[in-house]
RNA sequence: GGCCCGGUGGUCAAGCGGUUAAGACACCGCCCUUUCACGGCGGUUUCACGAGUUCGAAUCUCGUCCGGGUCACCA
């Protein structure tokens, strides 16, 4: 028998943020949908009126072309099914509901907001979702009249009483649940807009969807669908929940991600200094696991090696020092020219008209970073010689002492002088040479003319590095700056 | 609180009745070395607890505890 194409969308609702956990989500969809062949479908959820942000769209495009995430049918590419927004498609959604009011499977209800405060304020807990069903059985002549005199109303879910309702979800198995935990869930709000659960019933459906995937929050109210789906004879799609992504607070404890876990937000990571595809390769190993446990990925090896079991269960806190691993790891990866163009924003931010030896200043901060907004503060130094103390030329493990730093300096003073070929490799023969004929170990010379030239204690790179960046010129001033300082 | 779902080192995790319980991040030590980093080698730290089933349990069952999710005219 022909196997139906799977089918998987992203269903953000426009908020103008978008932090991992929706990244996470959405990634998994296209991966279930690419990795079994299928199409994968975005839909803005916008039937939230009153929390509609402007412009948000625009950081959901963005962000899935950043890192990747193509889909084949869109609000903004269109497809077979659209429209893709349900604000657009507004008008598709009353007719069903009204449908199962004809059946007795769902209810206008024309309780106030103000109602349904008291109601939660007072007997909390008393009936599922607060609300007590007032309206469940309001005489058909009374629901007419209330309707013609156009008093505001909603249309809710008449749920069954009795027994339970089960479903299955790849991820996390059979999960019954009894019917009477069940709220009667508004379909149509007031302003005539369906809400989030029943649009995303009759639109998955309508769009053939065939893999519901989003966070396990779901879960409970998974019953619900089901009973939709049901009523209306449509089949049930298969359920993905994904376990959630948890942020540590600051009182250690976790909790779902949101906007007070810091900067989760997809733009706040890329602000940082974090890779589209780092960020892609550490969300998808956080809930899922390959087979043969590998760590790294690209967006389309994931594709490759992506399967629905081994998706993990547990929830899994978000850990900035991993991230921070394979964005080094990415960076490390790179070919000098690729490096050098990511870095050059930040080189120009130190040296913004100056022409430097980008390469050599590639080849010490590559291995170095795990960041590139790393870079400025690394290299401020070889702008401005820091204001530094004389005990940083004692060192122990070189046998660099105050004295022997004069004689090191001195000695090496007329011998760079000597350099007209002002590269690394020139500079190091020639100060390696000369540590031969001094008959001492190398370091004992490099590092004092080290930290002469760079007036620091820790530096990226070495000697050479730092000498043949700064240029001749500026290296020998700073060496006898080095002298001066210790009064020779 | 009711309901639902989880629980393997600090974190991500492999494991599917018999393993010395993988691996990665982090941490520590050593090597390399002119500092730092990279790289290499090694180390510390784990099956929440209690009963059962079984010759044998991290793996199966039950209970307890702990954690999370959810209970809106939000999604």
């Amino acid at each position: 028998m022909q196997q139906k194409t799977v089918r998987t969308r992203f269903a953000p609702s426009p908020t103008g943020f978008m932090h991992v956990g929706n990244l996470r989500t959405a990634l998994y969809e296209y991966l279930i949908a690419k990795s079994l062949g299928g199409t994968f479908v975005l839909r803005i959820e916008d039937t939230d009126q009153e929390r509609l942000v402007p412009g948000a769209v625009d950081v959901i495009y963005k962000t899935l072309e950043k890192v990747g995430l193509k889909h084949d049918e869109g609000p903004d590419i269109g497809g077979k099914f659209g429209p893709y927004i349900q604000s657009e498609r507004k008008d598709i959604y009353k007719p069903y509901a009204e449908q199962l009011v004809r059946e007795g499977r769902a209810y206008y209800c024309f309780c106030t907001k103000e109602r349904l405060e008291a109601l939660h304020e007072g007997k909390e807990g008393e009936f599922p979702g607060g609300y007590d069903r007032h309206c469940r059985d309001l005489p058909k002549e009374e629901v007419e009249r209330l309707l013609e005199s156009g008093v505001p109303y909603v249309i809710r879910q008449r749920m069954p009483i009795e027994g339970s309702t089960t479903f299955n979800d790849v991820v996390y198995g059979s999960i019954t649940i009894e019917n009477k935990e069940l709220e009667d869930q508004i379909l149509i709000k007031s302003d005539g807009y369906p809400t989030y659960n029943f649009a995303n019933v009759i639109d998955d459906h309508l769009m053939h969807i065939t893999h519901v995937v989003r966070g396990c929050e779901y879960l409970t109210s998974t019953p619900k669908y089901n009973l939709l789906y049901q009523a209306f004879g449509w089949e049930v799609p298969t359920y993905v929940h994904l376990p959630l992504i948890m942020g540590k607070n600051e009182d250690g404890s976790v909790s779902k991600l949101s906007k007070r876990h810091g900067s989760t937000g997809f733009e706040d990571l890329m602000k940082e200094g974090y890779l589209p595809q780092t960020i892609i390769n550490y969300i998808a190993l956080l809930g899922w696991c390959p087979k043969d446990n590998r760590e790294l990925f690209t967006l389309p090896e994931l594709v490759e090696n992506f399967s629905i079991d081994g998706i993990s269960k547990s929830p899994a806190v978000f850990d900035y020092d991993k991230l921070t691993w394979f964005n080094g790891e990415y960076i490390r990866a790179m070919s000098e020219e690729e490096f050098i163009q990511n870095a050059m924003p930040y080189f120009k931010e130190v040296f913004p008209d100056k022409e430097m030896n980008w390469k050599v200043l590639a080849s010490i901060l590559q291995p170095r970073i795990t960041k590139f907004t790393q870079i400025p503060e690394m290299i401020v130094f070889l702008k401005e010689l820091p204001d530094y103390s004389t005990d940083f030329f004692v060192n122990k493990k070189s046998k660099t002492n105050l004295e022997n730093s004069v004689q090191m300096l001195k000695e090496a003073l007329p011998v760079l002088e000597e350099i007209n070929d002002w590269t690394v490799e020139v500079i190091h023969d020639a100060l390696i040479g000369l540590a031969q004929k001094l008959e001492v170990k190398n370091g004992t010379l490099l590092w004092p003319v080290r930290i002469a030239a760079a007036g620091m204690l820790v530096t990226p790179g070495g000697a050479m590095e730092i000498l043949a960046i700064l240029g001749k010129e500026e290296s020998i001033r700073r060496l006898r700056l080095g002298l001066e300082k210790l009064g020779a």
